[in-house]
DNA sequence: ATTAATACTTGACAAAAGCAAGTAATTAAT
DNA sequence: ATTAATTACTTGCTTTTGTCAAGTATTAAT
């Protein structure tokens, strides 16, 4: 195959990393940083949830997490709460102005996809979503579990 | 088609992110900076090029910008020198060392890339950026220049 | 019981990025 | 032609983001 293929691969995933970038300003024109809107999906995904639980998809500095939850506590978003079951932890949850929140961001994104893939029709449209589909699953192949990268 | 093919390319951008994410850190592990690099790849695409060019692809903060090429100089991997055409300009290239970091930092992101699809076959591989390329085929549809984004 | 590990917090600090004001050179407007 | 507006870049100041290390409390391991 060559060379030239990684270079194809090289190649798409610079162009990505840019329209990616450009997605994240948007996230923080919303007025939450894109690790805070990270945490929220995440409460939002699994509520009852830990800071532990929530590092081990974001992998953030364990510093840096419990400042973010603290912020996004006295905003009114999150609320923590002693385990009861290990006294250590705090379970996270969404207040109800977080649930809120979350559906902004959530309904705000789905907005932004649509409008950026506005100009295909319903037959590409799929096709982009299938095309999505199958490059997670070529790429999934390589990596039994949690350590995938593609560079 | 649906919200839930929405939903779907979300998801990619989603799974993509995060593989990028983890590209960077992997990046700034070479001892450069995300932003170092681009800028580094950047003059290596297009010699002789200004801050104001370099900017146009990348949109950083131009305060910013100017003190990380500043840094590049005096790392000794970039020089600067007033343009004779217009000297609100200055010209950038790429030092004999800045040239021999490119290789490097180009090097190791094809190793990178070769390592993590190192699990499919050369049929497979090439499909991959197939279907890469038809992807950017179509979001490029969306954009006829420099708008494109994709959330 | 003692030691080790886990969950989280806090203070101090460093790096990355953004904002705003300014200089000098060029271009446009009248 | 002179003034005004724009462009290219710089610098000081601040904020945001993230890291490091040390510490507390709790739980698990031996």
């Amino acid at each position: 195959m060559g060379l030239e293929t990684i270079d194809r691969i090289r190649a798409f995933n610079r162009y990505y990393v840019r329209a990616i970038g450009l997605l994240e300003n948007t996230v923080v024109k919303s007025g939450y940083t894109l690790t805070e809107a990270h945490i929220i999906n995440e409460v939002n995904a699994t509520p009852n949830t830990t800071a532990t639980e929530i590092n081990k998809k974001l992998k953030l500095d364990e510093g840096y997490l419990s400042r973010v939850i603290k912020k996004l506590i006295s905003n009114s978003l999150l609320t923590k709460s002693r385990s009861a079951t290990d006294k250590r932890a705090y379970v996270i949850n969404l207040t109800e102005k977080g649930r809120t929140e979350y559906q902004k961001l959530d309904s705000r994104s789905t907005e932004l996809v649509a409008s950026n893939i506005s100009n295909l029709d319903s037959k590409e449209t799929v096709e982009l979503a299938n095309l999505m589909d199958r490059i997670q699953f070529l790429l999934e192949k390589n990596t039994s579990l949690e350590k995938d990268i593609i560079s």
